[in-house]
RNA sequence: GGAGGCGUGGCUGAGCGGUCGAAAGCGCUGGUCUUGAAAACCAGUAGGCCUUUACGGGCCUCAGAGGUUCGAAUCCUCUCGCCUCCGCCA
């Protein structure tokens, strides 16, 4: 986060901490902005007159330069004994500012919880069955799509794996999302999902999700979705204006504990430590209008795939509680999943201004010459096995078949998986 | 995993204890010239922080973090990255 505007507008932050629920002291924060900047000064004044004598060294005569000398050691002391305390406070400082929310937007609905977000599209026919639909895991079982057990008894707890069609159905699922996303521009990416620290510092997994994460090495994670290395893939560089907008479709696998969701959709395939998913990226200028343009254009593609998988969905506006420190506003698209009788979670559409690009210095150059921060938003193109679910339940037959997308049968060669 | 080499501005690349935030070339931007473009010529061209109404002033950064020194791009230590060779290998 930008210190400068919260020094500007402390109000706004303490406000999006109470909306987000996330529970910072600004006023700490400020307080230490200010003591920082203090010794900063004396240090820099110190440093400044060190400076001034190494010139005069050089030009001095023997006598001259000893006595020179012997100021500076004095001088060094007490340098030493304010850089200490500089350095504590600065680390302090760096550390709470690292936690400061980004402000939810204006219309970001209040709200604690995901039962708060708001409800601002409904699309496709609920179906209704003339016979007693059976609920995915049964239905997938009876193909035998996938295997929970021997999931479990290689990986673990939420693990799992697919069979037969589902997992071509799994590819075809990817595959069309990704070709789709490109007709649109998108430049298809097949990132590390291995990724150092600051990648998820940078796109403001870390600190709130370290338990979330996966770690491999002393500083390797596995990343939990593939925005973390699409957004880092340009950390540290400064584009040309025209350069932008950056469009990208990653794809690729994707790891989670879910440490915190213990209870939580404990059997299947909602709630699973990996997946494979395609994600949309786009870095855009630094204009509260071209990332709300973005916001939009990104919903609309993933509706987009839903509509052609013709699966009923609905989209949600979520609420402040709900969102991530980074996030701004974001969009769910939520599939429907018959056996449960409601909308569940398959896309998560945000924008985030320039709260990644900051923590990541991703730059550009405007053509006035002036250099700023670009803005970054992030959206699933589609997530599997979890949009399996609501796809299998919403596609099934009287006989216990399940029918295939129509625009998923090139990818499969097959129009109905069957039992065999 | 073993052995060796190397990390300097947008890029190539010089510098190897003080005059170096850094030569030179390329690139880029602006100008002159031109009907226009190219060429040529001239000028400008790293990022960040603190301070200031402003003009300006100061500080930091030569992969990163420490150290030696009055003084470090240059010397030392560690970390990271890249390259080459060997080994292993989807």
């Amino acid at each position: 986060m930008d210190i400068k505007l919260i020094r500007q507008n402390p109000d706004k932050f303490k406000e999006g901490c109470q909306k987000k629920n996330i529970n910072i002291d600004i006023d700490k924060l400020l307080e230490l902005d200010k003591k920082r900047r203090e010794k900063l000064r004396n240090l820099e004044e110190i440093r400044a007159k060190k400076n001034l004598a190494n010139k005069q060294i050089r030009k001095a005569s023997v006598d001259e330069k000893e006595k020179i000398i012997s100021k500076m050691r004095e001088v060094d002391k007490k340098f030493e004994l304010i850089k200490e305390e500089f350095n504590k406070i600065e680390k302090e400082f760096n550390s709470l500012l690292l936690k400061v929310p980004m402000p939810p937007a204006p219309d970001v609905p209040e709200g604690k919880t995901d039962k708060d977000n708001i409800e601002i599209k409904k699309w496709g026919q609920i179906p209704k069955f003339d016979f007693q639909p059976k609920d995915y895991l049964t239905l997938m079982k009876n193909l035998d799509l996938v295997d929970l057990e021997r999931g479990a008894k290689i990986g673990g707890f939420r693990q799992y794996v697919l069979k037969n069609e589902a997992v071509l159905l799994e590819q075809a699922i990817l595959k069309f999302s990704l070709d789709l996303l490109i007709k649109k521009g998108f430049i298809p990416m097949r990132p590390t999902v291995i990724v150092r620290g600051y990648a998820l510092v940078g796109t403001g997994m870390f600190p709130f999700g370290r338990e979330e994460t996966y770690q491999v090495d002393k500083d390797l994670f596995l990343s939990g979705t593939t925005e973390v290395p699409l957004m880092a893939y340009h950390s540290n560089e400064i584009f040309k204006e025209n350069e932008l907008p950056k469009l990208y479709v990653g794809i690729s696998s994707a790891f989670r504990k879910e440490a915190g969701s213990y209870g939580k959709d404990t059997k299947g395939l909602y709630r699973v430590h990996e997946f494979l998913q395609t994600e949309q990226i786009v870095i855009c200028k630094n204009d509260l209008n071209e990332s709300i343009k973005w916001h939009e254009r990104l919903l609309k593609n993933s509706e987009e795939i839903m509509q052609a998988l013709k699966i009923p969905y609905r989209v949600v506006n979520c609420c402040a509680g709900d969102l991530a420190q980074g996030q701004v506003k974001r969009y769910d698209i939520e599939a429907w999943v018959p056996s449960e009788n409601r909308y569940r979670e398959t896309h998560s559409d945000s924008y985030l201004l320039d709260f990644q690009t900051r923590r990541l210095n991703i730059r550009y150059r405007e053509k006035s010459g002036e250099i700023k921060f670009a803005h970054s938003l992030n959206n699933t193109g589609i997530a599997s096995p979890r949009i399996l679910i609501s796809l299998i339940e919403n596609y099934q037959q009287k006989d216990g078949s399940i029918l295939i997308p129509k625009v998923l049968q090139k990818y499969i060669d097959k129009k109905i998986i069957r039992k065999r």
